[in-house]
DNA sequence: TTAAATCCTTGATTTGGATCAAGAAAATCA
DNA sequence: TGATTTTCTTGATCCAAATCAAGGATTTAA
C-alpha cells in the first residue's frame, strides 16, 4: 500500500483534502519495528512524530530500582510521540514495541505546519484530549487496588467486545502492564479458571460471559 | 484588580495582543469558589473552560464503593476543564476547591476562536502536552508503592522550593492525595518526625534538609 | 458556651500481594 | 536435534499498609 492510501486510512488524517494529504506523503516515512525493539528512550531528543499503523506498542518507564511502570499500551491509529512539539523537547518515557509494528513517521516541523488547517488541529486537539481521560482513567484504574480488576480493565481496554482473544503478549509482558508479578498473575488465573470465568492456554483467551468487573 | 490587567497575568495569555486579550476580556467572567465548593461533577455536561487565578483545586473520582481517588491538584494558572473542547462533550472528573479559589471562566466557543490564533493554539498545545507529562508523572509516582516518597513528591510538586508551608489542607486530604489513609500518614509523619526530617505543626509544615526521596 | 461532628492518633489485627525458592514447561538458539 | 535460556507455576514466607477499634483533640454549629 503506498503512502498516499495509508493515510486516507488514518482517523486523524481523514478530514485532510488531497493537497494536504499529497504533502504529507512527500515527507512522511513509514517505519518498521521488530518485536522488542526500541522507537525511543526516555530523554532522547525528538525529531519526529509518529502514527502507528500496525502493531502494539509499550510506553513506558523505569524507576530508581530497575523496575518497569507501564504508562500506556499503544493501539493502531495512536499518535506517539507528540510530546516533543512543544519546544526542543525531549521523550518523557520509553516506547517499545510488543509485536512487529508498522509506524508512520513525520518530521516534527512538517507535523507544526500541518496544525495550520483548522480541521487538523480540531483532530489533533481532539486526540491530545483524548489522551488526557484516557491518562486519567489508568490512574483510577491503578489506584482501584486489585488484580482481578485491572486484568479486567486489560481486556476491556485493549480488546474492546471480543471474546475469544489471540494474545500477542507473553503473561509476564501481561502481569507488567497490569502492575502485578507473573506469580500473582499465575495465581488469579488460576482462580479465575476454576470459577469458570476465563481460559487461557498459550496465546488463546476466553472469556466468559461470568468474567466481569465487580463494581 | 479588573479582568484585562489580570489576563495579562496569565502566562497562557501572555502573548497575545491587546485586541485579542481586549475580546477575552470582553466575555470572561471572575467566579469565586468557596472552600468545598464543586466547580462541576464528572459526567456534567461543560459549557465553559477555566483558568485557576488564585486558591487550589482538587480533580477527582469516585470508585463504585464511594472511595475518593484524587486525579490532580490544580494550582494557580492551570486550565480547567479544556478537555469539554471536543466534541459536546462532559466533564470526566469531578472538580472541587481545596480553599476558597477565583477562576476566569472562558465561554468554550469564544476559546475556541482564540484557537485560531497562532501564537495562542502553540501555548494551549503546549500546556495540554505538560498536561499529559504530568499526569504520565503521576502514574509512575502512584505505582512507585511507598507513603514516604509519596509525601516527599507531595511537597515537592504542589510547594516546590519551600521549607515552611502554610498548609490550607487537613491531614486527611493529604492523605487522599497520596493515595494512602489517615492511620498510615499519621504513621508515617511519626516516623520522620522521629528521624528529624520535618515537624508538622497545625497548618505550618517545616521540611528539614533531611527530607529527601530515597531514590 | 456547650453540644455535635469531624479529625487525628495509637494500638491490635488482617490481608493482598510481593518476594524468595525451586522445579516444570516452553521457547529460542546453535 | 539437543542445549540453553526464558517463562510459568506452585508453595512458603514476609511485609507495607489497610482495616478495625476506641479514646482524645479540634473544629463547627447551635
Amino acid at each position: 500500500m503506498d503512502i498516499l492510501q495509508t493515510l486516507k486510512s488514518v482517523p486523524i488524517f481523514e478530514t485532510l483534502n488531497k493537497s494536504a494529504l499529497a504533502s504529507i506523503a512527500d515527507i512522511a516515512l513509514k517505519k518498521k519495528l521488530d518485536k522488542k525493539a526500541h522507537l525511543f528512550y526516555e530523554g532522547d531528543a525528538g525529531y519526529s512524530v509518529y502514527v502507528l499503523l500496525k502493531g502494539r506498542l509499550q510506553l513506558y518507564k523505569t524507576t530508581s530500582d530497575g523496575r518497569i511502570i507501564v504508562i500506556k499500551v499503544i493501539n493502531p491509529f495512536d499518535i506517539i510521540g507528540e510530546v516533543i512539539l512543544s519546544g526542543h523537547d525531549v521523550y518523557p518515557a520509553n516506547c517499545v514495541a510488543l509485536e512487529e509494528s508498522l509506524l508512520l513517521m513525520i518530521p516534527r516541523h512538517q507535523f507544526s505546519c500541518l496544525l495550520e488547517k483548522a480541521v487538523f488541529r480540531e483532530e489533533f486537539i481532539s486526540s491530545l484530549l483524548k489522551k488526557i481521560k484516557d491518562l486519567t482513567n489508568q490512574i483510577k484504574y491503578l489506584a482501584t487496588n486489585d488484580v482481578e480488576e485491572r486484568l479486567y480493565g486489560f481486556f476491556k481496554e485493549n480488546y474492546p467486545d471480543q471474546k475469544e482473544i489471540n494474545l500477542n503478549l507473553t503473561k509476564k509482558e501481561v502481569a507488567s502492564i497490569i502492575y502485578t508479578t507473573p506469580e500473582t498473575l499465575s495465581r488469579t488465573i488460576n482462580n479465575l479458571t476454576k470459577q469458570k470465568k476465563l481460559s487461557w492456554q498459550g496465546k488463546r483467551v476466553v472469556l466468559h460471559d461470568s468474567f466481569r468487573s465487580k463494581s
